[in-house]
DNA sequence: GGGCTGTACTG
DNA sequence: CAGTACA
DNA sequence: GCCC
């Protein structure tokens, strides 16, 4: 025939379809080349040029655009040459085209072969991907930043400015605003549009009103980057604002960007932290782990309307209507369903609903994703406290039937004073060490199974080598109706109508009582925060104690459970003195 | 320019 | 090993 | 995205 040398590129592709489509490819003559870097023609299930260049860039070709007509390497859509088989002729090529490129080099890379036919791509070559994406958007600012720098180099800058510009951090910071932070405000009041009022006057304004850092709280002076030294409640005078940063980071979790969680993160639990209404973007800079990005996300909202209610973010909006994010949240509320599978279904497999999933998924999900599909409504329903303590008061009333002198205590969001919950989690714990055989929790589990009260369990730990004693089990429940035994012994259709609930126990030795206790009360960056701490002294802390780096456990930190009862908070209190902490109730580590 | 919490199960 | 789930 |  008369095409170029072809490589059937297996992206998106099922092992079974490649094979197929090589061998019709085959079968109608078409010049197959064994290794990508001896094609000019490249058949692929690709729709964007981004995306052919990356996928042959994976494969050691480098290229760059080129127009169509002197274009010596093309990606064409698979579907040319299935028309081109319906049709029973060729048909023009240019329609189907999607990149056209000229290769500067080729790469033969070791190891093992990229051919591999993959149904997805793994995380890593997605965090590539976005790498690149991330690279090219900096670019374009760090341009345009150049441009200003030099209009500003112009005018006002001196000596003076230049060697604070490179002094001690809050310094720094505060001589940065007024060159980043209003090249981002510019950047963004422009980029606002229309509905956008004009900028200017508010920014005079801010200011004038611009908290000073001597008027801000001791954590701020100090520069305390970590939630775990400081108090955040649950209340924050800029929940608002703070809500619009929670959706940006959600949209970083569904893209699995790690490092857009992280940021967000951090900045989201600094606000949270702070006890005034913010005035202004210069102040946001002050704080740590908020900088440029997050003051002119504030200055994008302040200005935005007049009305503190009817404040908003533009960029957050359009986040808010992707229908792509959308679908992927829907998707991801799924118990046993994170970002990547979420992101398969919807773009791969082209699911749109729970139901989709049940109708062309269902066998291929596994165990735990068909119980997360089951009660998918059912988990999304908040739970109350009073249910929680139902839950822990039950669980405790089996333990203790099992093991006289066990004591419980929920910890999670219920711990923190949330009044609405998503699970509970239950730790469980005995003040003599001797007593907690290691096949405890199996027993508890068992026993409550027996009962009714577990639909299903989720996850249990089974696995109890000698020194681990620190067992979780993962479970689904629900609370019996009172006459549920007479329904089930008269075989009368009763249904119980009950709310399944998720529910988390913890079973731990008395020694690692604190230590539990810390981690499973959280919250999530509180923790994260914690370890860090840790990190930084050169300990490794588990759930089951802090370690140094190198095996030993540290002296100095003792989290035991030495009473019954209320003994819980006592052994927390220890380990936060151990790690040179100071103690924070529950209600003040409301990291969000 | 490199780093970002740490652990354990499931398939 | 990758993905997911804890907080 | 922010920090060192």
């Amino acid at each position: 025939s008369h095409l170029s040398p072809t490589f059937l590129l297996p992206t998106r592709l099922t092992p079974a379809a490649h094979a197929a489509l090589l061998a019709q490819l085959a079968a109608h003559n078409v010049p197959l080349t064994p290794t990508p870097s001896t094609a000019s023609l490249f058949l692929a299930d690709i729709n964007t040029p981004t995306r052919c260049r990356f996928e042959l860039r994976t494969r050691g070709i480098m290229t760059e655009p080129e127009p169509l007509l002197t274009a010596p390497l093309r990606v064409v859509k698979v579907a040319w040459f299935t028309e081109c088989v319906k049709a029973g002729r060729v048909l023009p090529i240019e329609p189907w085209t999607v990149y056209t490129a000229t290769v500067c080099a080729v790469v033969v890379t070791p190891g093992p072969s990229p051919e591999r036919v993959r149904v997805k791509e793994t995380v890593r070559e997605k965090e590539r991907k976005r790498e690149r994406e991330r690279e090219k958007v900096q670019a374009e600012e760090e341009q345009r930043r150049g441009v200003m720098e030099r209009a500003r180099r112009d005018g006002v800058r001196n000596a003076e400015e230049d060697s604070r510009w490179r002094s001690e951090r809050s310094e720094y910071k505060r001589s940065v605003y007024g060159t980043r932070v209003t090249d981002e405000i510019i950047k963004l009041s422009k980029s606002a549009g229309r509905g956008a009022r004009p900028s200017t006057p508010e920014y005079e304004e801010e200011r004038i009103k611009a908290r000073g850092i001597d008027e801000m709280p001791e954590w701020v002076r100090r520069n305390v980057k970590l939630s775990c030294c400081r108090s955040t409640p649950a209340d924050s005078p800029n929940a608002d604002f703070i809500a619009h940063l929670h959706t940006i980071r959600d949209h970083r979790t569904l893209t699995s960007d790690e490092v857009g969680i992280r940021a967000y993160s951090t900045a989201i639990a600094t606000l949270q932290a702070y006890p005034y209404p913010l005035i202004s973007s210069s102040e946001i800079v002050l704080l740590p782990g908020c900088n440029v990005k997050i003051a002119a996300l504030f200055h994008s909202w302040l200005s935005s309307h007049t009305d503190p209610k009817l404040r908003t973010v533009p960029d957050v909006e359009k986040l808010k209507l992707n229908e792509n994010l959308v679908g992927l949240a829907m998707l991801h509320r799924i118990w046993g369903v994170g970002p990547e599978t979420a992101r398969e279904w919807w773009f791969v497999r082209g699911w749109r609903n729970v139901d989709d999933v049940v109708e062309y998924g269902w066998k291929g999900l596994t165990r735990v994703q068909q119980i997360g599909v089951k009660y998918y409504d059912d988990f999304q329903k908040p739970m109350m406290r009073w249910e929680a303590e139902r839950i822990r008061d039950i669980i405790t009333h089996h333990a203790t039937l099992l093991l006289p002198g066990t004591t419980t205590i929920l910890a999670g969001s219920y711990r923190r004073g949330s009044t609405s919950l998503t699970d509970a989690d239950l730790l469980i714990s005995h003040p003599d060490p001797t007593q907690l055989a290691p096949s405890f929790l199996e027993r508890l589990v068992a026993s409550l199974e027996t009962e009714g009260c577990i639909n299903y369990t989720l996850r249990l730990d089974r696995t109890a080598p000698p020194g681990r004693t620190l067992q979780t089990a993962m479970l689904v429940w629900q609370e019996q109706q009172y006459d549920d035994v007479r329904l089930r012994t008269l075989r009368l259709p009763g249904r119980n109508a009950n709310v399944r609930r998720r529910v988390d126990l913890v079973v731990t030795r008395p020694e690692t009582a604190g230590m539990a206790l810390m981690r499973w009360t959280g919250g999530g960056t509180w923790v994260r925060d914690l370890k860090t701490w840790c990190a930084e002294r050169g300990w490794r802390v588990g759930a089951e104690g802090v370690w140094e780096r190198d095996g030993e456990r540290v002296g100095g930190i003792d989290g035991g459970l030495r009473r019954e009862g209320e003994g819980w908070e006592e052994a927390e209190r220890r380990v936060f003195v151990g790690m040179g902490l100071e103690w924070r109730a529950p209600g003040e580590r409301c990291t969000g």
